[in-house]
DNA sequence: TTAATCGACCGACTATAGTCATCATAAAGA
DNA sequence: TCTTTATGATGACTATAGTCGGTCGATTAA
C-alpha cells in the first residue's frame, strides 16, 4: 500500500478512536475541514509539523502512529 | 526546540553515522543536493513520503527517527 | 600551489501542501 | 417532511516543499 493511502488509514482510524468529526479534528489542530478529509482520501501528505499537530490532538506520541503507516506500507 | 530544528539535527547525525555525504545521501533517495542541506539547518520540512525515502537510504526506521525528534522537541 | 570535496548560501523556478467558499449527498432525528 | 450533522468534492487561491545551476570559503591531499 502506498505511504499517503497507509497513512490516511492510520488517520482515520484514529479520529473515529477518539470520536471526533473532521471538522472538530480540523478545528482542535488548526487546520482545514476539507485539507483533514483530503488526507484521509490520501490526496494530500502531511508534512511533519502537521503530522505533530494532529497527533497532540488525537493523544498519540507521532512514532507510534508512523509506526503503524509503517505497518501498513510494509516495511 | 522547534520541531524542523530537532529533525535537522537528528537528520544530520544519522547522515553522519551512515558516513555519506549530504550529496550521497541525497542521489541516493532522489532528492537534491541542496534540499538536504537545506532540511538539516531546519530551512525546509518533509513530507511523511520524503522522511520515508530518506529513513530507506539510512537503514533507519521512520518511527525510530521520529521518536529521536519527539525527544529532542520535548514532548 | 593546485585540485578535489564538502557544506553554506543564493535566486529563480515548478510541484504540492494547505486554505477557503461553496455545493451535493446521505444518514438520523423531530 | 424538514433539519441537522458528517463527509465528499471542486475550483481557485497562497504558502511552502523540492529542483536546478551556480558562487563561495574551509579543508584536505597531491
Amino acid at each position: 500500500m502506498e505511504i499517503s493511502k497507509a497513512f490516511g488509514n492510520v488517520l482515520k482510524k484514529h479520529r473515529k478512536l477518539a470520536g471526533l468529526s473532521q471538522e472538530q479534528l480540523a478545528l482542535q489542530c488548526d487546520l482545514d475541514r476539507t485539507y483533514i478529509g483530503l488526507l484521509e482520501r490520501a490526496q494530500r501528505q502531511p508534512s511533519i509539523t502537521t503530522l505533530f499537530s494532529i497527533c497532540e490532538v488525537l493523544k498519540i506520541k507521532p512514532h507510534e502512529l508512523i509506526k503503524e503507516v509503517e505497518k501498513l506500507y510494509g516495511i
